[in-house]
DNA sequence: GCTTATATATTAACCGTTTGACATATAGAT
DNA sequence: ATCTATATGTCAAACGGTTAATATATAAGC
C-alpha cells in the first residue's frame, strides 16, 4: 500500500507539495500537478483516511443510532442517511440500541473515540444530556431529547388529526387508537394527542390503549388488538401509531371475520412499504423520512463549519388514502 | 479530551506502561494498575481509536455492503451483522450499492482507505476479483463472487425442492415459479433448479419467469404476476424467489377474486418479517440468516489471527407453512 | 555473594497525514 | 540593479497511539 511519501518521491517533490494539492491549499504548477497525479495513479494511492482523520481531530465517519434495523421505519431511515451520508463524503457507522439506554451511552462513546464528525439518533434515551458525552454535532429524529440537542420531527399532532378526520369522514362512529409505546417515543404521543383532540371536537366516543415497550420491539401486538376488540366490539374505526400494528389488525379482522374496510376502517403510521403488500393494503399517515433524514444530515455536515442550525424543525405529514378505509 | 499522556503523567509513569496495560501486553503490578485505572476514570479518558487503528495498520471496523437498506431481507442481514459486530468488538460500516458494480468498487476503496478489518458483501459483482482491490478479508453472503473469495449461502437448491413438493403435496396441479432478477443473484437460481428438477420428477408441468434488475430494486411486480395469470389461467400454485413477489400475488389473486389457498397456492422465499404481517399469512422457505451472519462476522474474526478458514459453508433451509398453501 | 530468571519501567522510533513557519525562484515595477 | 509581490517548494512538529529495544529492580537458585 502507497503512502504520500512514496508518491511524492515518485513524483519528486516533498509530502507537503502533495498534501497541499489533495487538500487544495496554496498554489501548484500545472506542471507539479501533472506529475503528481500521474505518481498517484501509478501507485493507486489511496490516501490513509485514519492518519487523516488523525491528523485533523475529526473523521469524516457519521453515527447513525436506531432501535433496531429490523423494524421497517427505521429501515427507511437507514436507507435514507446512508445514501445522503456517503452523498455527502461522509461514511456511515450504524448502532442499534434496541431502545436501551445503556447501550446508547456505550455507542456514544465508541462513536466520540473514533471521532465522529456527527450523530444522528433515532432511538430514545429521555432526559439524557449527551452531549456531554461527545464533542460533535448531535441531532435526533422524530424524538426530542434534551432542551440543546436540535432534532427534526414530522407534525406528529397534525398527523393525528388527518387519521381522525378522515376516519369520521368515512362514516365510523367509534373509534380506537392503539399507540406503540409511548414510553419510548414521547413526540409520537403527540399523535394521539391530534387524534383525540378531533374525536372531542366532532363528538365521537374512541378508546386508546398502548402498547408496551416490548410488543414494540418483538412486533407482535396480537393480544392487546384481541383484547380491545372484545371488549368493544362497536369499534368501527382504528388508528394506529404504526403500519406493523395496522397489519395486525387486519390480520386479526380476517380471522374475525370482519370485513376492511366494509366494517372496519385502519388508518396507520409511517407509510412503510408494507402498506403497500398487505391485503387490503393500507390508509395510513406519510411520514417524509426523506425529507427528515436530508435536514438532519444537512445539519451535521453545516455543523462542521460551525454554522448553526435551528434547534426545532417540524415537516408536515399527508395522509394516503388505500384500501383499509 | 485527554490523552494517553495525560493520563500517564496523572498516574506518574510513562505512556508505555499505560499502553501496555491497555493492551494487556508484559506486566504490571497491581499496585500501578490501580493507579492507572483512577486517572483514566479521573480523566474520563477513552482511547482514541484513530490513532490506534493508525499505529496498528489495522481498524475495528468491518464494512458490510448490500444493495439497499429497504429491502426486508437486507435489513435483516444487517441487524444480524450489526449486532453480532457489535459483540465483537468491532463496528459497523454500512454500505449500500444498488447492485452497482461502480459503487461497489467505489466502497471498496473507501472501506480500504478506512484500513477496515474486513468486508461483507451481500451485494452481487459478479465475475469481478476484488481481493486486489483490498487488503482484508472478503467474504460473501448467499452469493458466490469468484473462486477465491470464500462465500457463505444457504441451501438454494434444497429451497426449491422443499417449495415444489409442498405445493404438489397440497394437491397443486400446474406451478410456475417467478425468480428476483437471476442476473443478481446466480446462487438464488438454484432455487428454480431445485423446483424444476422436482416438477419433471413428479410429472407436473410448471412455467418460470424471470424479474428484472428494475423490478428487483423498486420491488414492484404487478405487471410480471398479472400477465403470468393471464397467459396461465390454470395454474394453481406459484413459488417465488422471495416474499415480497409471494405478497404481490396475493394481492393480484385478492383483487381478481382468486381465492388463497383454496384455488391457488403461494410460497414465498427468505421469511422476513412481512410472512406473518400479510393477510393470508405467507408460506415459505426460511433462511438461517442469523446463522449465515454469525458464520460470516466469525470468518472476518477469525481471520485476522490469519487462521484459515472454509472456502465455501451452505447452511440448510427449512419450509414455514403458514396461511397461504 | 554472585548469577540468572522474572517482573516492571523507560526511551524513542514509527504509523501516514496535515500544516505553520520559512526558503527560494520568478516576474514586474522603479 | 534593486525591491517587492507572487508563486512554488521544503522542513519539521504535531495528531495519539503502539512497540521493539533497553534499562533497572526484585526474587530465586546454588
Amino acid at each position: 500500500m502507497s503512502t504520500l511519501k512514496d508518491v511524492a518521491e515518485k513524483s519528486g517533490v516533498t509530502v507537503t507539495t502533495v498534501s497541499r494539492m489533495l487538500n487544495g491549499r496554496g498554489y501548484i504548477s500545472e506542471k507539479t500537478r501533472e506529475k503528481i497525479n500521474a505518481a498517484m495513479r501509478e501507485l493507486n494511492y489511496k490516501p490513509n483516511e485514519l492518519a487523516r482523520a488523525l491528523s485533523k481531530k475529526r473523521s469524516n465517519f457519521i453515527g447513525l443510532i436506531v432501535p433496531s434495523a429490523s423494524n421497517m421505519y427505521f429501515c427507511k431511515v437507514i436507507d435514507c442517511v446512508e445514501r445522503l451520508v456517503t452523498g455527502s463524503g461522509y461514511k456511515l457507522l450504524l448502532c442499534t440500541s434496541n431502545d436501551e439506554t445503556k447501550k446508547e451511552l456505550e455507542y456514544f462513546n465508541m462513536l466520540s473515540a473514533s471521532k465522529v464528525a456527527g450523530v444522528i439518533l433515532a432511538s430514545h434515551t429521555q432526559n439524557i444530556d449527551l452531549s456531554v458525552a461527545i464533542d460533535a454535532p448531535i441531532i435526533s429524529i422524530d424524538r426530542i431529547i434534551s432542551p440543546r440537542i436540535p432534532s427534526v420531527c414530522s407534525d406528529n399532532y397534525q398527523g393525528g388529526i388527518l387519521a381522525a378526520e378522515h376516519l369520521i369522514a368515512k362514516g365510523c362512529r367509534k373509534l380506537a387508537h392503539i399507540s406503540g409505546s409511548s414510553y419510548l417515543n414521547m413526540e409520537a404521543n403527540k399523535r394521539f394527542f391530534g387524534f383525540k383532540e378531533v374525536c372531542e371536537k366532532e363528538g365521537v366516543p374512541y378508546v386508546a390503549i398502548d402498547a408496551t415497550e416490548e410488543q414494540f420491539l418483538s412486533m407482535q401486538y396480537e393480544n392487546i388488538i384481541h383484547s380491545l376488540i372484545d371488549s368493544n366490539p362497536d369499534i368501527d374505526g382504528i388508528f394506529t401509531s404504526n403500519d406493523i400494528i395496522a397489519a395486525q389488525v387486519i390480520k386479526i379482522c380476517s380471522r374475525r371475520g370482519i370485513r376492511i374496510p366494509q366494517q372496519m376502517k385502519v388508518v396507520g403510521y409511517d407509510d412503510i412499504d408494507l402498506c403497500k403488500f398487505c391485503t387490503p393494503s393500507i390508509t395510513t399517515i406519510h411520514q417524509p423520512v426523506r425529507d427528515i433524514c436530508q435536514r438532519a444530515v444537512e445539519s451535521i455536515v453545516l455543523e462542521q463549519d460551525k454554522k448553526g442550525i435551528p434547534i426545532r424543525v417540524t415537516y408536515p405529514v399527508t395522509l394516503v388514502e388505500r384500501e383499509s378505509t
